[in-house]
DNA sequence: ATTATCTATAGATCTATAGATAATGC
DNA sequence: ATTATCTATAGATCTATAGATAATGC
């Protein structure tokens, strides 16, 4: 049993800041979150990933094996938990199609854009369409797929053949995040009735009026 | 009056090829917007933009500045026709607000979805928040406010207020410009039939629930 | 003489590795 | 001895400029 507590290894050239209980991996990614949405991923050395982890550069490479490790860890971090929940709302139908599809889209989009950094602006990054990331796109597609259910199950489109349906399905997965990109322009809005108001909207293009009882 | 037709200047290394009849600038945009839409803008260099316009890297500084004025002209053509259009839609009332609104909708999803490039997705860029960018985002917040007061003039937004008018203006605006990067995952869908599509579902978020008559 | 292009390169990066160093653990 | 870190740097870029070159124009 350690009584000191102390750090093995050589001390950091530059304190670490009490970053509450985040391993250094953990720092390197909320570092990386920060510094690649907001001056993008290519632009984005692994100097400034590290200095403001607290490391010098050659140190990074102690936890992870580069740049690209680091964007496919934060990607499948913000669409994992999504693809859960909808998972369970898929399987749970003591609710209605509608309440499901609703709840799915609040917390998806409460889940972006309540964070601190605007992770949902990764998706696009034209690095992501690569090989390296196809973890994230089959959770992605997976998503998608589980949102194109919900809406199917919906009374709206009970009639709607595939095709329809699968535009449909393009046109809410697009509001949902697009708006996400939409809401960085200006964060003013509280993100909690953002998600719900992108909700209605979302259910007002799948062609359910109201909101339904959450 | 020149006969031979010749060009003035030592000749290229490599031939250009017959891009019809752009000039030496036009062919360097054209390049950067490919490259840059599936690259990204960070990840492409001066070497690779010039390359692919025929020309070798040094040529391009006889052209443009640097990357910077390519993003920026790329940037602006693509916003600029579909104000020029809002702002007609926003004079002539002959029909209603909701005709309008759509169609403006239908128009500039179809400017964008139909180019061979997908230019929405630089809209995205981090770089793009910079102050060297600043034409391109007045004409895009004018183009807003017209959604905005397009959306205003509409029935079924008569009586919002002020906070509620604004959310649905990026509610649908939101919608467009998500919906143009979700399209280019499946480009299998025809332009003209999707953007009309869109144009529905702006509608449906912002109150209406009919397509207008055109 | 003017022009459009070229080749060559200085200076400034940036990544990833090699090898040294300063802690703790036993 | 093990570990986490450091410093230093080789090798590979990439941008932007300097100066040469090969056309046409007059």
């Amino acid at each position: 049993m350690s009584t000191t507590g102390g750090r093995v290894g050589r001390p950091r050239a530059q304190q670490r800041r009490p970053d509450s209980g985040l391993t250094p991996r953990e720092e390197l990614l909320e570092a990386a979150a920060e510094l690649f949405t907001t001056h993008g991923y290519a632009a984005t050395t692994t100097r400034a990933v590290a200095e403001r982890a607290g490391m010098r550069q050659a140190t990074m490479y102690h936890y992870v094996a580069g740049k690209e490790e680091l964007l496919a860890g934060l990607l499948e971090s913000t669409v994992a938990p999504s693809l859960a929940l909808a998972q369970r709302l898929l399987a749970d139908d003591t609710a209605s199609a509608e309440a499901r599809l609703w709840q799915l889209c609040r917390s998806d989009v409460e889940l972006l854009c309540g964070g601190p950094h605007n992770l949902g602006a990764l998706y696009l990054l034209p690095e992501v369409r690569t090989e390296a990331f196809s973890g994230f796109h089959q959770v992605r597609a997976d998503l998608k797929a589980a949102y194109g259910r919900l809406l199917a199950a919906t009374e709206g489109c009970g009639a709607l053949d595939t095709d329809e349906l699968a535009l449909r399905t393009d046109l809410v997965f697009g509001l949902i995040e697009g708006v996400i990109l939409i809401h960085r322009s200006d964060p003013g809005r509280p993100p909690e009735s953002f998600a719900a108001a992108t909700a209605d909207a979302a259910l007002r293009i799948a062609g359910v009026a109201t909101r339904p009882a959450g």
